[in-house]
DNA sequence: AGGTAACCGAGACGGTACGTCCCGTCTTCTC
DNA sequence: GAGAAGACGGGACGTACCGTCTCGGTTACCT
């Protein structure tokens, strides 16, 4: 089986290029969105050849995706509350992502990266396995620890999720801290015995 | 108040033309998707000139949610179920669901709307207004009738519909019918008094 | 034979973009020479789209080409002159090209000229046909008035002019007004019996 | 007067390098002609890094030529003939330069060779050195040996090798041995008293 | 004999231009 | 006046090479 793929050598990648490419993407991605995003433009803006990242990215998507994950791996020590109240701790997680969401430049460039992840299941792949998948679990252990059982542990956590992820992709309706409330307490009636 | 927008006269629109648009754009969301459907590409195959595209819908995402519409006005029944057992119901509202989404060619077409709305405020108002929003608001109906009350309706519908959609666009999971019982006995647990 | 190339429609070809082109590529090829002339170069100057240059140009060559054409038909009237002294005739003809080829922008064209045809046969043909055939024509025409006979007069223009681009392509000598008498002596020398 | 420019040292150099390079450039040069040569497929043919051809040659030019002339110099032995018969050995050399060029390979070399050298007047200079000028020198001292004077012989030899030149160049008609023997009986006519 | 400087292969880099695909507008001609 | 057709100025695509620049490794000279 011949690879006829030519595999750079990432021994030799340029740190400098790669930070100022997930700069420049991460800025750009915030300013004009993922659609008007090109990869001319982060080139351009980085001070690098076009080249430079097609031979280390395959598409604009897997560079997007690298960016956030840049931003969310330096904000680092993301690890799910753990008090001895779990209504507690659901806000603190809930009321966060709000608050998160509402910044305008972070919400475009996750409304970007989920826009990215629709056609490419290689992408969508990744993002589950180096984000959305270790806090998934993080959440179930959470509520395993709070004593939940008898209970499909992934429905509920998608529905706590999912709802807020449906009224904010599809603009149904507000985030506001009742929703959240709202959310809380429905799960929380769902999961008590 | 001089109107400046040239508005065509929509007497004189060629239904002939609107119809082979629409087709057109559904069967090419289905087969390249949105991200490479281009506006020559539905005219070529539609037998139409570009202008006339141009003419009557403001961008692709406009043709898409329209052809969308067309797609399911034409299913047309869509009444939310209203039997005297509310689980049945539910049930039969999410299992149908995930028979649609089962179908890769409607698949890549409802991936394709929802990917066009996030860039796109305009489009996601139209979409509530004509599709989600209705829908959500015969859910709620649903519920009330089944004499829920007491609770945030909102948040309910949105745990309900948002886990599998959840699921759906970042691709946490498979959509089973096990999925459908577990989300449809945690919204009753949450529900029931 | 199915045609497969589309093959745009004369008719609704912009005048205002072919001359701008040829211009631009005029300009271009006297200031920078063939090799370093773009076609994005070109374009830009013109102002223009890159695809109507390659609409209907195949490549650079042939556009260098059509400017060239463009340039010496608008001078125009190029007839060889007729006196009834032939030597004078030939010295005319001479000094007037030895002229031509002193200016360097005009030399500079001329010889991205002959560099296109040299990897390019159908260009050559064109050149042949429309500009240097007619010519050589109406140089032996001359000849056969002058009652110049019993001689191989291809083998006759070819040597006149030959001596003169073999001097000026190769760059083994100047091209002075002793040059042409020179030449135009021996050649007289051949042909008179 | 410190020399800034890098002048690397020439005892070091690697003759299989310089070998390789050579013979890649020829092949190439004679597959592809001189426009689509690039140094990069050069080097990737020949074995070699890039810097290596850099280092010992400023262009694609300079590397072509080297080819040609490591080329002919290997066929070496290039007199004038030289027998007492002026004719036959002017047709001679007719017939042989007509023979290689009908080589399609080495057609192809020689007309790229004469290409670089109408953008590149240091190029121009080098082969008029080492090749044109001697080979012209020789035509006009065997000239000089069959008792031809009072003419100027430099005229008389550009109009010999011009004729040629400028009917292959040019491409205006084909290389005959009929045109060999007109050419000459031309020449001789106007060399004789 | 060991140290070191230069050449060497390899190929990443910032760039320029390629030739193609679409964009959204404009123009022409037909029905 | 809407519609089919498609040319237009423009922007971005992904690729090919440019000429420069490191990076080990391998010679070949010089202490």
């Amino acid at each position: 089986m011949p690879e006829n793929v030519k595999t750079p050598d990432p021994a030799r990648r340029s740190e400098r290029s790669r930070q100022a490419i997930l700069t420049a993407a991460t800025e750009l991605v915030s300013e004009v969105g993922y659609q008007k995003l090109t990869i001319e433009g982060v080139a351009s803006r980085a001070g690098v050849g076009k080249q430079t990242i097609y031979r280390w990215w395959p598409d604009k998507g897997a560079v997007v995706l690298d960016a956030y994950l840049a931003l969310t791996n330096a904000d680092a020590g993301l690890s799910f509350p753990t008090s001895d109240d779990l209504e507690a701790d659901l806000k603190i997680v809930l009321q966060s992502t709000v608050g998160q969401l509402a910044d305008d430049s972070f919400a475009r460039f996750y409304r970007s990266l989920l826009t990215a992840i629709q056609n490419d299941e290689k992408l969508s792949q990744q993002l589950n396995e180096r984000l959305m998948g270790p806090w998934l679990e993080a959440t179930k252990e959470r509520l395993r620890v709070a004593g939940i059982a008898d209970v499909d542990l992934d429905a509920a956590v998608d529905m706590f999720y999912g709802s807020f992820y449906y009224r904010w992709l599809l603009r149904t309706g507000p985030l506001t801290s009742e929703y959240c409330d709202s959310v809380i307490a429905l799960l929380l009636r769902a999961l008590r015995p």
